[in-house]
Formats: C-alpha cells, structure tokens, sequence
DNA sequence: GCTAATATATGC
DNA sequence: GCATATATTAGC
C-alpha cells in the first residue's frame, strides 16, 4: 500500500487507524532504512525493488511467527509451480549462497519484512473488521489492506484463481456458498457460475475481477486465517438456520444484512478490504424454500468489535426471533413493522431498524402486526444487499453521510492522523512520508507540509525544541494546525466552515495553549 | 451482474 | 429419504 500511495497509484481514503499504523510503521521503517543505507554499502544484491520497502513484498518467507498468507491457497499441495506466480515471494530472501554480510543485511530485512507483516497482519485484521459496502464500484484504485496489496486494482488476476478456488474449496471443505461468502460476499450460485464460465481474467468484465481480486486476495490471507473465517461462516450458517427452525410460509423478505455502517473507517471502501467481510447469509437458507436468510451480524465480522456505534449486538436476532415467536407474526411482518417503525428517523440499516420495533412495548406489537400493513414491497424478495434495491435508502445514506463526512472527517481524522503520525514519528516527515500522508488523507501536500510547520513551531516554544523523533509527547495539539489555514484547505473542496469549530469542542486545554500562541502570531 | 429459487447431484 | 452441495436460471 505504501508503495502505492508513493507511486500516486494509492489515493483511496483509509482509515484513521491504517493512517496511524502507516505512523507507527513509518517510524520503524525510518529506522530500518537508516540501518539499511548502511548495509547498502555492502552489498548490493538485493532484488530489484528491494529498497523501497513495499508492502507488496511482505508475505515472508521463512516467518516462522505465522504461517504466510499462502498466497498460494494450497502452497502445500504442491499444484502447478505455475500458480506461484502470485506475487508473493520474496526470492532475494532465499537466495544462496550468501556471504555472511549478505546474510546480516537479509536477517535485517527479514525483520523488516517480518515487522511490516505484523503490521499487516494487523491491518488485515482491521479490515476484516469492517464492513463493506454492497458492491462497490469497480473503477476506483482499491485501497485494500497492505497484506492484500500485491492484488490492487492494477494487478492481474491470475488465470489459474479458478483452480485455486476449487483446491482451496477442497482444501478447506467448504461449500461453494461459504466460499462464495467470505471471499468476495458473494452468492453460491455466482461462484457456481464463475467457476463453471472460468472467464480469462484478461478478458472479464470489471465486476468479474471484482470477485477475482477479491477471491484472490482472500486466499491469500494466511490459511490459519482463511480456516477461521470458514469457521465463522459456517457457525453462523448454522446457528442462523438452526435458529430460524420451520420457517413461516411467506417467503420472508428476508432482512438482509446490509452493511452496517462503518463509524470511523467510513472513509474505507469496500474494497479497502478484500475478503469481503463474511455476511451472515446462510447459503443453506436458499435451499429451504420459505426459511428465511439469517441476519447477519454485524457485529460478528471476524468476531471482533464493531457495531458498537449502533449499539446493535448480534442478541439482536435473537430477540427478533423471540419476538416474532412470541407476537406469532411471520418475519416478513416483523421486518415490515420494524420498518416503518423507524422510518422517520435517518435511514439505518435495516439491523438497525429492527431495533424500535423490538423496543416497542410488548402489547403494542401483536396489534400492528396484526394490522394489514399497505403493501410497500415491490415484489416478493426483500435483497436488502442488492444494490439495485438496497440501494435508495443506503445511497441517499451514503450521500447524506458523505456530506457530513466530507468536513467533519478530514478536519477531526486527518489531523488526528496527523497528530498521531507527530507522535509516533515526529514533526519531521520527509518527501516520502508527506507524499504517503497527502495521499492518504487525500490532502495536498503543502496542506501537510503546512500541518508540520506549524506542528514544530508549535512544538519548540513548549518543548524547547527538543522534538524526540520517536520519543512520547503530550497530546499534540490538533489545534496546531492554523484554523484559518485549514478552513482554506478545506474550502477549495467542501466548504464546511464549521469545521473548525467542530474541532475545537474536542480540543483540550493544553492545545488551546498552542492555539493561543498561533492566535497571536496571526 | 447479481440474488434467490429451484432443479439436480451427492453423501450418509 | 434426508441433508447438503452444486448447477441452472428467472427476475430484478
């Protein structure tokens, strides 16, 4: 991902926390490199693009801590040398003989190696966390998680995924449907399809490589991870079907999960991640015609955090279930009442609407359900992830937070970002680091380089200047930032000059110091 | 392009 | 025969 946003290929926004990873890592990496420039001297035979230390480079070799992605789902099944042509491997690593200085300049990077695979490890995890949005546009540079990175948008799907699937398939004994799922949160069915088309990647169409990357880039993820994400889905598929029991005969819209909404990581798209976050669709649902699909847990993603915005805890569906067993209403009643319950407030996802209805007094609900509620639907599904239909409400959603998004979040999270990158590294980024920033935060560079500025000078009068590069410091200031400095910068694009004041509330005392000394320098 | 329904295949 | 997986396809 560095690489990407160094080489200007990277421009999606990411996530406050992946920016302040990129601090941490950064950090690390300026260490690293210093030691590296030393070591440069004497050898030079590192593989080609071995310097810029690049994410794309990181599923180690030889990283005893973890298993590696596999990128090569079945790396032990000894497949067709040929599909190790994932861009995974790391040769220069492995490369021999070596001389010991050689071997001292790889065990450096080999722990750099290591050090970017953890934090990738991590982020990959983060991204798994969070939600996605239904299908997302195609078009966009994918911002996927570092660990997924060899995969962006620009990178060729392997023609052989196909096969990579079905090994990975076998492998793992999964249904197609979990597969389909976890991987690229998609229907069985579609898989069924792709695998069946085996379309040359060459020659798909955008969305087909959606799904491919996506495919492909979840099979990459350490197998250990993989397994455990089939678990998941497979656990819920159970639990939701076991807990649905004979289903009504409607056919229940069934209250699809629709991506919850992402709090902080808004900003991430869905392809900022790549396995698809794992929706709790039973696939076996599908086959038992009137049973309904289980709701997802949004919550659940990989069993992390989550949702806690909503306040919507996986129980969530199984008071719905209490509930719709205890008023005797079908689920396509329930998730009809539960709409209109909460119509008039914004437009939560639909988990989300459920809620009122289920916070409705108990004698209340029997009576609406019971009420002939004016037919809304338009026909018998309810795909509340179909894009086509899902998508009026979750769109003007999505645009009604894009809105509030557009200030409020590179005013709080860019400089957050900001200051967290000043801590962990300091006020002293190089090309490079404003280049990743800028492009991260989708801000221009002087915009950055602006921030620093006023960042040290901010810092020297309290720290008498004695900025530890990486050593711990108060809460730096957000405020350093020069509020009319920054309302120009956000006016070009948004004009929210409320911004600022929004900022301000979060503000603490000791930055209002700051603040007041850069009021008086203007 | 995709989901969901359903037909068909497979395994027990 | 049942449960589950996969293939197919209507309909959005």
């Amino acid at each position: 991902m560095i690489s990407s946003i160094v080489n200007s290929t990277y421009y999606a926004n990411v996530s406050a926390a992946k920016c302040q990873e990129f601090g941490r890592w950064y950090k690390h990496f300026k260490k690293t490199k210093d030691m590296m420039v030393e070591m440069d001297g004497l050898s030079e035979l590192s593989p080609p693009g071995t310097n810029h230390l690049s994410f794309s480079q990181q599923p180690i070799p030889g990283s005893t801590a973890e298993q590696p992605p596999s990128p090569v789902p079945l790396a032990h099944s000894g497949q067709a040398p040929g599909r190790a042509q994932l861009p995974s491997l790391h040769p220069g690593l492995v490369s021999s003989p070596i001389s010991p200085q050689l071997v001292n300049q790889q065990i450096v990077m080999a722990q750099i190696l290591n050090q970017q695979y953890a934090v990738n490890r991590l982020l990959a995890q983060q991204s798994l966390n969070q939600q996605y949005l239904n299908h997302p546009p195609v078009s966009r540079a994918l911002s996927k998680p570092m660990d997924t990175q060899p995969m962006s948008s620009n990178t060729e799907v392997s023609s052989e995924i196909y096969q990579w699937v079905r090994d990975e398939l076998k492998r793992a004994g999964i249904s197609q449907a979990v597969f389909a799922r976890v991987a690229f949160n998609r229907t069985q069915g579609l898989l069924s399809e792709i695998l069946r088309k085996e379309e040359d990647p060459k020659t798909a169409s955008q969305s087909l490589l959606v799904n491919l990357r996506a495919m492909q880039n979840f099979l990459q993820l350490p197998e250990a991870e993989r397994d455990r994400i089939y678990q998941e889905e497979r656990e819920r598929s159970l639990t939701a079907a076991s807990s649905m029991g004979p289903a009504p005969l409607i056919s229940t819209p069934p209250t699809r999960p629709v991506q919850p909404r992402r709090e902080e990581c808004n900003n991430i798209r869905p392809e900022d991640w790549n396995p698809r976050i794992p929706v709790g669709i039973s696939p076996k649902a599908s086959r038992l015609p009137g049973q309904v699909k289980p709701l997802p847990l949004a919550s659940e993603w990989n069993g992390k955090q989550e949702s806690s915005v909503l306040n919507i805890s996986s129980s969530i569906y199984d008071e719905i279930q209490q509930e719709m067993k205890r008023a005797k209403v079908s689920q396509a009643m329930f998730a009809k009442v539960a709409a209109s319950k909460s119509q008039p407030q914004s437009h939560p996802p639909p988990t989300a609407q459920l809620q009122p209805a289920l916070a409705l007094p108990h004698p209340s609900q029997p009576l609406i359900s019971q009420q002939p509620q004016p037919q809304q639907q338009t026909g018998p599904r309810l795909p509340p992830r179909q894009p086509s239909t899902a998508a009026p409400a979750e769109a003007e959603d999505e645009s009604r937070q894009a809105k509030v998004r557009s200030g409020a979040r590179i005013s709080l999270e860019a400089l957050g970002i900001l200051q967290s990158f000043v801590q962990d590294v300091g006020p002293y980024p190089d090309d490079e680091a404003v280049h990743t920033l800028s492009a991260q935060l989708d801000l221009p560079r002087h915009t950055i380089i602006k921030f620093f500025q006023n960042q040290r000078f901010c810092v020297r009068p309290k720290e008498a200047i004695t900025y530890p590069v990486t050593g711990e410091q108060d809460e730096v200031s957000m405020t350093d930032f020069k509020e009319g400095e920054l309302l120009k910068e956000l006016d070009e694009s948004t004009q929210t000059t409320n911004i600022f004041t929004i900022k301000m509330e979060e503000h603490t005392g000791s930055e209002e110091q700051c603040h007041a000394q850069q009021e008086v320098k203007e």
